[in-house]
RNA sequence: GCCACCUUAGCUCAGCGGUAGAGCUACAGUUUUGUAAACUGUGGGCCGUCGGUUCAAAUCCGACAGGUGGCUCCA
């Protein structure tokens, strides 16, 4: 009970803050337009159309001031207002975002209500703002506040919209509380992957082509025994992988839909002097091989996988390290059923992705249900059996989720797998999608038992997502100490000194013809250092190997997870379960 | 694409009108090392690019490029 009245609390204390944010950029600039200014984790945020770019000076004034509205005490006083009243009020005092807000909850019948700002000794009126509520009973009570950064962001989130400005602050019950969560950023910056992927020398970005990664050598080793783990899930699961091209002409994206609906953001080239394109997306690829042969019932459900690398030309300020690219691989898969098999496939690729995010990463993630848009096609029955299909599935599985209504594709109702990053966003990784349309835009059939002929449903999913924004979610997940399987160098040997790099050579040859990522480091440092840069680049085994080695003919391993050091036979620690593939 | 900010050596950063610095890395030598940094020396920069202001620009202004945080969009 009490730990829920806190919550309230804390959110009653962000949100007033927002409050006392709009009062200070009121007097700062008396002319400025208030928008809104709710909750988010951890803080607030304001909008503001103003008559003046901000400057970062700008928040530490404004955050001066915050501080002084909070000192004199000011009572927070809720008043309610017919809408019409409400509207005449907010013109006379120039407030236009305020009146188009309650025009629209005068159409939704709802009360309106102002928080007023009042000084404790005289009553004076410091700030009026429309507000639904919840808020502290005086400024006095807000804890810690820090004005963050300031943003552009549309009004009511539309681009066709003017551009606002945003503050964000975060406030907490105490500095202390503060000063964590300060540290906490701090700290996950350190994690963030574009600082490991350097650090580590994993992936680099140039200005050459960007948007688009180099992989370098270590990377690259992380991606191919991603590639490996889940061709080996193939294999069981019975998918079959297929290659296919890059560059298809203009006539597939235009009997897809794509050319309509994707254009710009798909890479234009030019074939035989016609019109063609990079490919964003696998699915037409994979109609054109189902319809490469004639298929039977006997044939579904058929699973086909596809790496082939994708290029989507996001506009420039959309991309940002390897969570967004423009050139990307997907674990793609299009499996074609029959409609009675749907909910058993939804079900095969929700245990898939399970297993794959419980058992072999242990991450923590959260499921979206996205259900019918306004702008979509097919049968209402359709999109209905679809739903209800995913939903199923789900509860079977055993999987919380919400829904997002709306949110599906066009096409069909999707599961989202959502994994935040280090510092929070959110990013979908993991997707099932159901689709009817696509089968009748490619006039996809199959035989059926019954001789008659049936059209396909289509289940477009990829379980890892794209492999770059896995790879970034991974580097931060394990903040670049991965496990052994997935770790581009597995076991460093590290002689005491030049006299004992035979051994360490000897040693190595046996790591190397066991299958395992191996190194000697011969440089001519002391171990102490060699050590320190085996910690530095996260090597999760080190082999120390000097003359007590030699004597015995055994090795001296320093594990990094628990950094702790075991002596022990080479066949011991060849037989280490740790060092097993999951796969 | 929109708003703001950032860009100095391979990496992390200092310098912020008087002409370039540190640590790590790299290279060479000395040292032969026992669990998170041995010592000495040497390299390395058209201070993102192009224009402008100025006697003088890494430093001030503008454009462009790339990056970062948001908005829109999205795997």
């Amino acid at each position: 009970m009490s730990k829920i009245e806190k919550k309230v609390d804390i959110e009653a204390m962000r949100h007033s803050c927002a409050h006392v944010l709009a009062q200070a950029v009121l007097r700062m600039f008396p002319e400025a337009k208030l928008a809104i200014g709710p909750t988010i984790e951890n803080g607030f945020y304001y909008d503001f159309d103003l008559p003046r770019t901000l400057i970062p000076e700008d928040l530490a004034l404004l955050e001066k001031d915050m501080k002084n509205i909070i000192k004199q005490d000011q009572r927070f006083v809720r008043r309610e207002e017919p809408a019409d009243k409400a509207i005449e009020f907010l013109q006379s005092i120039g407030q236009k975002y305020k009146v188009e807000l309650v025009e629209g909850l005068k159409e939704g019948g709802e009360t309106i209500s102002f928080y007023e700002n009042v000084m404790p000794n005289d009553g004076k009126v410091m700030f009026v703002d429309l507000c639904r509520g919840n808020h502290l009973d005086r400024t006095g009570e807000i804890g810690a506040v820090k004005l963050m950064k300031i943003a552009g962001a549309y009004w009511k989130g539309d681009e066709k919209n003017p551009m606002l400005q945003r503050i964000y602050g975060t406030a907490w019950n105490t500095k202390e509380e503060l000063d964590e969560h300060l540290k906490q950023l701090e700290e996950a910056k350190k994690r963030d992957h574009r600082r490991l992927g350097t650090a580590l020398g994993l992936f680099q970005f140039h200005d050459i082509s960007p948007g688009s990664v180099f992989f370098l050598p270590k990377g690259t080793i992380i991606f191919n025994e991603l590639l490996s783990f889940l061709r080996s899930e193939y294999r069981k699961r019975n998918y079959k992988e297929v290659v296919t091209p890059l560059v298809y002409d203009k006539a597939l994206w235009e009997q897809s839909g794509h050319w309509e609906h994707y254009k710009e953001n798909m890479f234009q080239v030019n074939m035989d002097d016609k019109e063609a394109s990079l490919k964003p997306m696998n699915c037409p690829s994979h109609m054109l091989i189902y319809k490469m042969e004639t298929k039977s019932y006997r044939d579904l459900p058929l699973r086909i996988a596809d790496f082939a690398m994708l290029h989507r030309n996001e506009v420039r300020g959309a991309l940002g390290g390897m969570t967004r690219v423009r050139k990307f691989c997907m674990d793609d898969s299009h499996i074609f059923v029959a409609e009675e098999q749907l909910e058993q496939e939804i079900l095969n690729c929700i245990d898939f992705a399970k297993y794959i995010y419980e058992d072999i990463f242990d991450f923590t993630y959260e499921v979206c249900l996205s259900t019918r848009p306004e702008k979509s096609m097919g049968t209402e029955e359709q999109w209905a059996s679809a739903e209800k299909a995913l939903e199923k599935a789900l509860n079977k599985a055993n999987i919380p989720f919400t829904i997002n209504a709306g949110d599906g594709a066009f096409y069909g109702p999707k599961i989202d797998f959502r994994i935040k990053d280090s510092l929070k966003r959110e990013w979908q990784c993991a997707t099932v999608q159901v689709d009817f349309q696509m089968p009748l835009r490619f006039q996809l059939e199959f035989e059926g038992s019954d001789g008659k002929s049936h059209t396909p449903v289509v289940v477009h999913r990829a379980l890892l997502g794209s492999l770059e924004r896995f790879m970034a979610i991974l580097i931060e997940h394990y903040a670049g100490a991965f496990p052994v399987w997935l770790a581009p160098v597995q076991v460093l040997v590290l002689p005491v000194s030049e006299k004992f790099n035979d051994y360490a050579n000897e040693v190595n040859k046996k790591f190397f013809d066991a299958g395992l990522r191996c190194e000697v480091d011969d440089s001519n440092e002391t171990l102490g250092k060699k050590i320190r840069n085996a910690e530095m680049s996260k090597v999760p085994y080190m082999i120390v190997v000097g003359e007590k080695e030699v004597a015995d003919k055994n090795l001296t391993v320093r594990d990094y997870a628990t950094k702790k050091q075991e002596v022990m036979a080479l066949e011991e620690f060849l037989a280490l379960e740790t060092l097993k593939k999951p796969y």
